[in-house]
DNA sequence: CGGGCACTTGATAGACTTCAACACCTGTGG
DNA sequence: CCACAGGTGTTGAAGTCTATCAAGTGCCCG
């Protein structure tokens, strides 16, 4: 439990509840949070958040909505490499990094704010490097997804993916979550036709691995499949109990 | 040039070079690296350094030889999630990380060495920062390639990189470099049967992108490959025209 | 009511895999 | 010196998975 309850109608809650779920805050931190939030910006859907190649984003918090962070071919073809979910980091720029790697896009009406910054050594800064951490696991678990699994197996690993992080940001009700994306759009992230991805979910309800009705999925039984994938599980969140 | 010359004989050679690319470093990172260079570790092929999920490997700098980073799945099935080539480094673990998220594996006779610590600020620390960022971009363009590339443009591009990395560690001459891999590894990384990835070898081979004879590879138009893939010139080399 | 978008379905083509056998090379031991 | 074994690369045939093309449905919104 938080030290201080949070409204529902609060914009910092899913980020208070992601970072907290990574280190334990102070009363610092989640001051310092709630003033990064009173300073928003809005993105429409599909909008351009920051193109690829241009200056990269300054370490952004994400109040609401998802973000894909997106390559495109010389043809057209376009590889979804990741996604930030509401309450995540993204944009954490290196120093000597002058142009963004990829395009960030927004999938919903997305609401963001520039995160705040950590003191060395605070518990902020550590559920920072948590992040970090955990998105440089999201892109090997792509990577073994994308080549090495058929068609089902990525759909049902990411979806598990995609369900652990709601989770420990308070944004899914048991094994169910709200799903913003597109067919295509998931498609595009899962190295799949839409067509292909339309007919292995249909194949997935079928099977009772998942629901997908009105924008809201359903994992029948997340530990199974985590098992059955190999899905290790992660070693993000705080140890201390509290 | 380098302040200082180095014999071919010396085990640094690949590291300076490489190094250096990223940044200019002063007398001090020289002598820092050699002495690192002092105490070297010795692996002979397929032998596997670190363990997925075991203690991660501490900040390591390859002096001879690749290391593939790779995940196993429950049904054996082996995804190469990248590479560290001789001179780079690799293992290093941000502070809150307990666990290796992939096994690292000796590809070849691989001889390594701690990396020297490197003082916020210098010249080594740029360095390092950078090597982190081409990781990190290496991470996403496997990404691409595995979700939106056929088998074609899979071998080409990551030849492409691997011909780019190489040519930044001085490790290539000309457009031509040694290939340690097996086939099986290759197809390993690419997301590929070794069947598959023999036969689209051949087909390269025919339409004259490139040459694999004896442990050799030679790609007959870089430039050419990497407009038509969409890949773009990486920005990591220094500006500094030293 | 009509238009647009997402989703769905069917038929066909193509890419990649699987299985199995064979060739080649290298090192080893008789 | 030859025989042999094991690993790597190569080839063929058949089968599976996924892409492509094209058309149709349903829904939301103006």
């Amino acid at each position: 439990m938080l030290s201080r309850s949070y409204a529902i109608s609060q914009p910092e809650q899913a980020a208070v509840r992601h970072l907290g779920a990574l280190a334990r805050l102070t009363e610092t931190d989640l001051r310092k949070i709630a003033d990064a939030a009173s300073e928003t910006r809005y993105f429409p859907a599909r909008t351009e958040i920051v193109r690829e190649g241009a200056e990269p984003a300054k370490p952004t918090l994400l109040l609401r909505g998802w973000v894909a962070h997106q390559r495109i071919l010389p043809d057209g073809r376009r590889q979804i490499v990741g996604f930030t979910l509401a309450g995540e980091l993204f944009g954490r720029s290196l120093s000597c990094q002058d142009r963004a790697l990829t395009s960030q896009v927004a999938l919903d009406n997305v609401v963001l704010c520039t995160a705040p910054e950590a003191e060395p050594g605070s518990s902020l800064s550590l559920a920072y490097e948590k992040e970090r951490l955990a998105h440089r696991l999201q892109l090997i678990d792509n990577v073994t997804r994308l080549g090495r699994m058929d068609a089902r197996e990525r759909v049902c690993d990411l979806l598990l993916e995609l369900l652990e992080r709601l989770q420990r940001s308070g944004e899914a009700e048991g094994n169910t979550f709200a799903m913003p994306l597109t067919q295509e759009c998931f498609a595009d992230a899962l190295g799949l036709t839409p067509v292909h991805l339309n007919r292995t979910l249909q194949a997935c309800r079928k099977s009772g691995d998942l629901s997908w009705r009105s924008g809201r999925v359903t994992l029948h039984d997340p530990a199974g499949l985590a098992r059955s994938l190999g899905r290790r599980r992660n070693r993000l969140q705080r140890e201390d109990g509290g």
